[in-house]
DNA sequence: CAAATATAATGAACATTGTTCAATAAAAAT
DNA sequence: ATTTTTATTGAACAATGTTCATTATATTTG
């Protein structure tokens, strides 16, 4: 069987390369512009290549994603030794908006556009494990929350979803850039200072 | 003047077929699918046509994100009859949420892509009037709110861009379709209960 | 009213995209 | 050495946004 373990090891080495040059694209000139020839040229390849690795450019927009969230898994398990739930709460916000600053077109790709899930309709798989288990890191905290007395007469999962809308909101906005425009003081601070604001509603609470 | 003054009337009116043209197709197939030869082929004319009344395709979609804004400012307007800023804030928050429901490619359009911001930088106006009237309307309730008492510690601006960005979080996650997949027991009903505890907290600060 | 000018509309042509698939090349099995 | 299997190729296709010389229409002028 060594032949065969040595060519199936060979497949996922030039599925990973593929996958390699189409973030480096992706990072530095967006979605648009990471086109499968482009891809191709980069890693010397020809375009129907790519073909036989991905089933069409959003199998490699949803690798993409999933390459994002583990990303921000790690960054967010940083958080996990904070002990008090409520600190630990504020912290993970701050880690996701400074992903979704850092990271925008990564952050769009993740939450907004519809590639990756187009891409799991297509392949009939009806889960989103990527986005579950971040959901269920926040859930946990808000749960811990709860249990510690906090957030007096709210359930788990409205609650843990206004939260996350909340961020999420805020980010896109910065991203799609609906906020420079708008008629506010500061554009550039504005999503920190709403977080601030939303973070002492939460602590009322 | 008067043939100067009929030629003036007939290119608006040409203008406002393409627009009305591509509102259909928009309406019923999506960004993607409004094509200027699907929206040329629509009202008999040819695609150099379309090219002599916009400039581009972000032309268009900028005309129709303002189409967008129009309805949802008299959809708004509504509530200018209810007294109690509170109240009015609440009622607010679902006229925002149910329009992003019924029409959530045209929401999209105005909140999360790129083409209307990119016409704007294109004719190098940094404005964006459309956005600033509607969160204009969020700034002034949020204000007499402030006024009567409520939301104290609270400033303006950070406050006022928190709820929008709320209600506007949770909008996006429904219609970029990151609610089901995530483990909850009910996405369908996921935003409308966000949107209670969302109030709840607010009414509690 | 006829000719000249100005305005409007046209659609073929271009570049770029995702995608396919018969043909070729390389590797493995016989 | 031959056959069979596997892997790679890139030309070709359809669809897109966009341009622009050409044609048609309308207006103005002499």
């Amino acid at each position: 069987m060594g032949i065969a373990d040595r060519k199936l090891k060979e497949k996922e080495e030039l599925k990973a390369l593929i996958l390699q040059a189409a973030k480096k694209l992706f990072v530095t000139q967006g979605v648009e512009q990471t086109t499968i020839r482009k891809i191709a040229s980069e890693i010397d390849y020809s375009v129907g290549t790519v073909y036989v690795y991905y089933k069409d450019k959003n199998d490699i927009l949803h690798d993409l994603h999933t390459q994002g969230f583990k990303q921000l898994s790690s960054e967010m398990r940083v958080l996990f030794n904070v002990a008090n739930p409520m600190e630990r709460l504020m912290a993970l916000g701050r880690v996701y908006l400074q992903f979704a600053f850092e990271n925008s077109d990564m952050y769009n790709l993740m939450f907004n556009l519809k590639a990756p899930i187009e891409f799991l309709d297509s392949i009939n798989k009806e889960e989103w494990n990527e986005g579950k288990g971040t959901f269920d890191v926040l859930k946990t905290t808000v749960k811990e929350c709860l249990d510690k007395g906090h957030f007096k007469g709210h359930e788990l999962e409205p609650l843990s979803f206004a939260i996350w809308g909340a961020v999420h909101g805020m980010a896109s906005l910065h991203i799609s850039q609906r906020i420079k425009g708008v008629n506010v003081s500061n554009p550039d601070s504005m999503v920190n200072r709403g977080y601030e604001a939303f973070s002492l509603m939460l602590e009322k609470v």
